[in-house]
This record gives C-alpha cells, structure tokens and sequence, in this order.
DNA sequence: CAAATCCGTTGTATAGTGCAACAAATATCG
DNA sequence: CGATATTTGTTGCACTATACAACGGATTTG
C-alpha cells in the first residue's frame, strides 16, 4: 500500500512533468495556434464573445500580455474586435469564421492525439480519470 | 452517462489548464527555482548525478537550453559539474549541499500546497488519481 | 464636477526556448 | 591505422511569452 503522501508526491510529479511538455506537445500538434492563443480562442468561442480582461482574469495573464495576443489573433485574421455599446472602454472579442475553423481543427488534432493516448483504457478508467482531474481542477 | 470522447476532452482540457497555470504557480512557490530549474535540480539529483544530454533527452529540451539552465545553478551555486572520466566530452551534473537544501526546502513546499488541495479527498481517491496519472505519463 | 477606477495599449525588461555553427572528444568503418 | 561521422556541450542569434509601469480614454463614485 503506497499511503496518502507517496500518491500525492506521485501527483505532483506527473502533473509537473506534463506542465514542462505540455508548450511543446501543442506547438507541434498545430504550429498555428500556441497554448495560450488556442486557449484564448477556445474560451472567448465558449463565452460566445468577452472581454479582454475576462480573458486575463480567467488565464492569470496581465492584460498587456492578453492585448497583445490578441492583436496578433486579430492579425491572423481569427479573431475580431468590437467596441462594448454598453461601456465604451471595452471590447468584445469573438472569433471570426476562419478562426472558428482553425479552432475545430486545432481541437480535432488534440482530439486524436489524446484519444490515441487512451486505447488501452477502459472506458470507466477514462471516465474516472476525467472525473478525478475534473475535480482538481476545480478546487484551485 | 457521459461518453468516452466526452470523457477524454476533459481531460485534455483540464491537463491544458494545468499546464498554462504551472509556471506561474511554481515561480510563486518559490522565486529561486523555476519549473525548469527545480525538475533538473530534481532529476539530477534523483539519478545520482547525470548528464546534460540526459536532462535534454528527458524532458525533451533544446540541449542549448540546458546548457544555459546549468550554467544559472551553477553560478547560484546550486550545482556542480566534472568532466566525466569515461568520456572526456560529458560532464557528470550533481546537486551541491546547497542544491540539495534548496531542493528539498522546495519540495516539502510543493507537498504543502498539494496536500492542501486533497484535503476533502478520501485516500481512495488520492491513490486512483494517483495511479492513473502515472499510467498516463507512463504511456507518452 | 472632481477623483477614483476600469480598460486597453505601448515601452521596457526578462526568462525560456530553438536553431545553427562551432570545437573537442569519441566512435565507426574502410 | 586514419578519415569520417557522431556525440557533447557552448555560444550567437532570433523569437515568444510574460510582467510591470506609465499612459489615455471612458465610466463610476463621492
């Protein structure tokens, strides 16, 4: 029996290690879009359009770190800007077809490579493993 | 019920989650170790002394970049290198007493803050997250 | 209305990273 | 054995992601 601390310790490893390849496993996986900018696209398309500081708040990120990624959305052609009616300092943000596009394919190679990841597990496994990870997340 | 390929995106979502936060948490743990610097520090030491093509294959790093990484512990005193007697090209990278301090300071720090994040789970649950993290870093 | 606050941009600095070119040591193969 | 290839690490260069600070415009608050 391994014991609570040792599980815990195996956590922390595993978790930090994917943390180290995660940049590069989703550069290669789509040249396009990094982990930041696929992440920024993902949540502004779920939110159907938010703003720029939402995305900071939600990422951790400062805003001029967020203002520029978005500009370079923008620049790509993914992603358009429109001031808030409701309170001129804002902008809505939303992702443009191409970007939407971009975003389905970006999450279709993802799909793949993670669902080639689980053949060998059993669709409880996966469940619970989602489960598991599900609710760390949402504790932090 | 679910599905399987509901199952698999989150987790891809939630270890996508992870991985954006992780730098910036490690750096918050503890200013002097980053992400990097901390799992080489821990690799080297975890294996006795290595080298840096070792440290570049494993966490699938530039070996430039290790290079510099090294050289920062190194001037912080944190790591010491020899030329490796067998092969008059490698170094053998080892912890220092310093190194080793620090490491092990950030290591029970890291274990707080994971351990506080698992208090409302039962230690069943503990093991099974555990278990199916090390399945899945096991298999990429 | 004046002051404080919020939103986004831009200037500046830093860390982390990769690629390419290189030098030294070692291995391989004819 | 000797020429060539490979491995190991360093350095120059470029680029991305990031934070912090200062700013200008818009809105809210007192």
């Amino acid at each position: 029996m391994p014991g609570r601390q040792s599980s815990i310790e195996t956590i922390q490893r595993e978790l930090t290690a994917f943390a180290r390849r995660a940049r590069h496993k989703a550069s290669q996986l789509h040249p396009d879009l990094s982990l930041v900018t696929y992440s920024i696209l993902d949540l502004i398309t779920e939110r159907g359009g938010c703003r720029a500081a939402d995305v900071a708040a939600h990422f951790m990120l400062d805003k001029s770190t967020v203002s520029r990624q978005v500009t370079a959305l923008e620049k790509l052609g993914l992603l358009a800007r429109e001031t808030d009616p409701d309170d001129q300092r804002g902008q809505i943000l939303r992702a443009t077809e191409a970007g939407l596009t971009l975003l389905r394919d970006a999450n279709e190679q993802r799909r793949l490579s993670f669902t080639a990841r689980f053949t060998d597990w059993s669709d409880e496994d996966v469940a619970r493993f989602a489960d598991y990870l599900a609710r760390y997340g949402q504790e932090g």
